[in-house]
DNA sequence: ATGTCTCAGGGACTGAGA
């Protein structure tokens, strides 16, 4: 079974990009961030053509998540208790059925702007109430992956210029240690258990050519549960949508796990 | 180089957010 990440920029301006994407990459499962539509502009037929089903907390603008999968998508949850939070950040769901369940759970995490300004709080207190969802999610769920644009580089080797970005938003420390309490709570970065060198990233700039200059961060992550890191086959990320016309500033991220395929 | 991209409002360009 394969589950994917990919925050878009826009779904409306890179639904081609996922379409191609998904026919190519053939994901099981896609959650996406940033998908900046109202849910009643979703594309839901878009991708039922492509054997999708979805389910999206949206809005006009700004954030928005969804996940696409070709299995039923079941007990949805788009808020947590706590956290009262207009931006559509957080969708959960699960697929399949008995002991091969798999709980979703597609996080677009608060940017932060800057240290020192508001947002910077904010994403630091999102992340607590968050931290406190997943753990109630993982005691209920033991089979659970936590993926998205997590807006934190987890250490210095997910960083082109670790000195640069020193105590910088997304790179700080209150932001590795809230990323590494989630961690905690008993999930593994699926790439880093299969890959431990530096310069593989998720994100880069629009600006300064960034991508060519492969100046990026590794911001995109997928977390897996215990059980599921001891069934975990690989853990890619993959660069070339980045090459394709008018691309979003992230690429997808995707794993492979063994024994969750129904015919398998 | 405050360097690019997306969206909304409004009907050209500006501001917000990333």
């Amino acid at each position: 079974m394969k589950i994917a990440s990919w925050n878009v920029n826009s779904l409306n301006v890179r639904l081609p990009h996922v379409q191609r994407w998904c026919a190519e990459a053939q994901p099981d499962v896609l959650a996406l961030q940033e998908t900046k539509l109202a849910d009643e502009k979703f594309p839901r037929e878009a991708f039922a053509e492509l054997g999708f089903q979805c389910a999206f907390a949206g809005q006009k603008t700004y954030n928005g998540v969804a996940i696409l999968s070709r299995e039923p998508l079941r007990e949805i949850v788009t808020d947590v208790a706590g956290l009262e939070d207009p931006a559509r950040r957080i969708l959960a769901a699960s697929i399949g059925e008995g002991e091969r369940a798999v709980r979703i759970i597609d996080l677009y995490v608060v940017n932060g702007q800057a240290v020192d300004s508001d947002k910077y709080a904010h994403k630091l207190r999102w992340l607590t109430h968050v931290t406190g969802f997943l753990r109630e999610q993982l005691a209920q769920y033991p089979r659970t992956v936590v993926l998205g644009d997590f807006n934190i580089a987890p250490e210095d080797r997910d960083v082109h210029d670790p000195e640069a970005w020193r105590e910088q938003v997304l790179c700080s420390t209150p932001e590795r240690d809230a990323l590494r309490g989630i961690l905690g709570l008993g999930f593994t970065d699926s790439f880093r258990a299969l890959n431990a060198e530096a310069g593989h990233y998720s994100w880069w700039d629009y600006r300064q050519g960034a991508f060519r200059r492969n100046l990026g961060l590794r911001i995109d992550l997928v977390l897996v549960s215990a059980a599921l890191n001891a069934k975990l086959k690989s853990a890619t990320i993959d660069r070339i949508p980045r090459t394709w016309e008018r691309p979003s500033d992230h690429v997808p991220v995707m794993i492979e796990i063994d024994g969750t395929d129904q015919h398998g």
